[in-house]
DNA sequence: GTTGAAGTGGAGGCTTTTTCTCCGCTTCAG
DNA sequence: CTGAAGCGGAGAAAAAGCCTCCACTTCAAC
């Protein structure tokens, strides 16, 4: 659970300062794009540049950092929708919004893309994060599917690019809540669709295999 | 109908440069910002940098006539749809989802929004040319309101910030025509979703009016 | 053809931006 | 109280990008 090779226990201050490059990081990278400076992120974070380099060894290992951090809240909320799915009798469609609705506010949607793009896809470290992460969310299309809520030409490939497309700041000073709230309502078109409709598209989406080979060989 | 003071008439092989040039800055603007390398732009039009500054004093320059051009192909697409939808006798949502298919393959509303941000939103040559282009689309959203095709909570603003998700490429190495495929599915999802249901959404949302300001006021 | 005006490419000087280290000062925790 | 841990920010070095200059090429009018 802790960094590679036993951490040596870092000061409370300074843990702190950890975290808030991080979500500091998050919120610039999504806004800016992987490359906004470094600089930047410091200061959204409050802290100096030094210290941003002393806990991040350059840009790839905080790109590194957030992108693990958002596939882990990604795998948390996934988990946490189809777990409050058994419990309350809700269907299927219905957790998955829940889930799709957190990942927004969450931005893992609009920084892990982004942030993926620059680091080595098949990275040892990430690469089980990311099946994780991917796993509790197939598992929570295949429920939907199985229980009808959800038309089946409607793939997990199809519901991730778009809750990327949904997740992306729009550009222009578009300020951040506003911003929010028609991401959250642009969602719900989107669901309401599926919802009334089990024949909205006349074909299937791709599965996730064929997103990936279709993004490793352009 | 010339550029400002009449044009010295160019000769043929610098109006294709001129051209290539518009449309390679199109492309990579909304690839990589509006604040891409402008040797990438002149090397995508297949020309050198010096040609690029030959017809474009600078930056500001460039991005402003791609504003230009950009809105024109959308006034000319919205104008054509809604002479189509009188012509043949299907509905206003029909027209509006033929605006929306088009708009999305000339990248309008990636490329617009995304220029403006670092050009003077009241420039008196542009403003007239976008009241031109959101009238064109504002008729066409009227007509779909006005024969119930459209439900009236879904505004002008909701579609328009909606095609803005949509134009954008998506993140990381996805093949463009893969790019283009997904986002023309995701808009298919949308408009399945706005005919079949009168009342996809709770409440209505915000008017064009209310949208400007709360982009100018942040 | 010839000719000269119009157009072209890209090397390179200059500026701006970004990176990342170093070191004297501050804060935490035992 | 003290020393180990942490901090900020100045500034050297590098990188990226801008845009001009000029020797060469192409067009089109005659």
């Amino acid at each position: 659970m802790s960094g590679r090779r036993d951490a040596p226990a870092l000061r409370a201050d300074a843990r702190r300062n950890h975290e808030q490059v991080l979500a500091a990081a998050r919120e610039v990278f999504v806004e800016r794009g992987p490359g906004a400076p470094l600089e930047d992120v410091a200061a959204r974070a409050g802290v100096g540049i030094a210290t941003l380099y002393r806990r991040f060894r350059d840009r790839e290992g905080l790109l590194r950092a957030v992108v693990l951090q958002a596939l882990e809240d990604s795998r948390a909320a996934a988990e946490s929708a189809l777990a409050g799915a058994s419990e309350d009798d809700s269907d299927g469609l219905s957790a998955l919004g829940e889930y799709m609705h957190a990942v927004l506010d969450l931005r893992v949607s609009a920084v892990v893309p982004l942030a993926l793009d620059r680091l080595d896809l098949d990275d040892a470290e990430l690469t089980p994060v990311r099946e994780a992460s991917a796993g509790a969310v197939e598992r929570l299309v295949e429920s939907a599917h199985a229980d009808g809520s959800l038309p089946k030409q409607v793939t997990f490939a199809d519901l991730g690019t778009l809750l990327v497309r949904l997740s992306r700041p729009l550009p222009g000073s578009v300020p951040i809540e506003l911003n929010d709230q028609l991401a959250h309502r642009h969602l719900d078109l989107v669901l309401a669709g599926l919802r009334s409709d089990p024949n909205v598209l006349a074909d299937e989406g791709l599965t996730r295999q064929e997103l990936r080979s279709a993004r490793s060989r352009p």
